[in-house]
DNA sequence: TTAGAATCTCCAGCGACTGGAGGATTGAGG
DNA sequence: CCTCAATCCTCCAGTCGCTGGAGATTCTAA
C-alpha cells in the first residue's frame, strides 16, 4: 500500500474512532465505500480522515445519524445556504434542552425519594413507598 | 375465568403498560410466570397490579431493570433494612446528575455552534465549521 | 351460529454500535 | 527464505427496553 493511503487500523488511530465502527459507518452509507487493495483491504486518504472526524465529532456533540447524514451533504456542497444546517442544530439543541428539563424533573424526584427516607427497615423506606405509589411524586407526569 | 382474576388486557388497562410489555417482563423474569387458564390465558390479581404499577413507576422515574428487580426484591422483605434501597436510589440521582452535567456541556456546545452563525453560506458557516473541527468548541472532551 | 375481540407464541426491528469466530494476508525479525 | 504475530476480512450475535406483526386459537356477545 502506498505511504500516502491509510489501513484501516491507522483510520482509527488518527480519529479516534473503533476499526468496527468505521466498517459500521461504510455499511450505513455515512462513509463511502473505501477503496480496496487487491488483497481487499479497505484504503483512506486524509479526506476520510476529515469526513470521519466530521463525523465523530457531530456523534459526541449528540446528532443522530440521520442529521449527520445531512448535514455532510451540506457541507459538501460549500457554496450553497447554510441554513438548513442551522435548522438541523437548532432542533438538536431544542432536543438536549428538553431532555434537560425532564432529566431535572427526575432528579428532583428522586432526591426527594432518597432525602425523605429514615433509613430504618423496607416497611417505612421512602424509597420504596414513593416507587409504589406516584402519588407522592410532585411531578403529574414524568 | 373467575372475575376476581384480570386477564392480561385488563392488567394493561389498570397499569398503563401495553400487553407485549408486560409479557416482556415476565420473560425477563420482572414478573413471575402468570398462572394459567385451562386455555393457556395468563391471569392476574391485585397483588399483580401493585407490582406492575411499581415496575412501571420506577422505570418513569430512570432506573434499570436490574435494579428495579434489586428494589423488588427488598421491597418484598418489608422486615429488612432499607439501606440497599437508598443505595440503589443514591446510584441512580448520581447517574442523573452526571446525565445532566453532559448535556448542559453539550447544550452550551451546540448553542454556541447556532448563535456563531451569520446565515450565509455552508463555507462561512459556523455550525459547520464546528462540527469540521473540535478545536472550536469550549469543552475539551464532550 | 358466527363475527369480532382478545389472547397465545414466535420472531424481527429499533439506534448506534461492539465484539467474537474463523479465515486470509501482511510485515518484521531471525 | 521462513515463521509468526499483527492486521485485516466477512458474517453474525448481543447490547437495552421495549414494540409490533404474523398466524393460530379462544372467548364473548348478538
Ligand atoms: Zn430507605
Ligand atoms: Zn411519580
Ligand atoms: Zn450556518
Ligand atoms: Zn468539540
Amino acid at each position: 500500500m502506498p505511504t500516502s493511503t491509510l489501513a484501516i487500523g491507522a483510520l482509527a488511530k488518527r480519529t479516534g474512532v473503533k476499526i468496527p465502527t468505521i466498517r459500521y459507518y461504510e455499511s450505513i452509507g455515512l462513509l463511502p465505500e473505501a477503496p480496496r487493495t487487491g488483497s481487499n483491504r479497505r484504503t483512506y486518504d486524509e479526506a476520510s480522515v476529515r469526513r470521519l472526524r466530521f463525523i465523530r465529532h457531530a456523534r459526541e456533540l449528540g446528532f443522530e445519524v440521520e442529521a449527520i447524514r445531512q448535514l455532510l451533504t451540506l457541507a459538501d456542497d460549500p457554496g450553497g445556504p447554510c441554513r438548513e444546517a442551522d435548522v438541523l442544530a437548532r432542533a438538536h439543541l431544542a432536543e438536549i434542552e428538553s431532555r434537560i428539563t425532564r432529566l431535572e424533573a427526575l432528579r428532583d424526584e428522586v432526591r426527594r425519594m432518597v432525602e425523605g427516607c429514615a433509613q430504618d427497615q423496607v416497611r417505612s423506606c421512602h424509597v420504596i413507598e414513593v416507587l409504589a405509589d406516584h402519588a407522592h411524586c410532585l411531578h403529574e407526569r414524568h
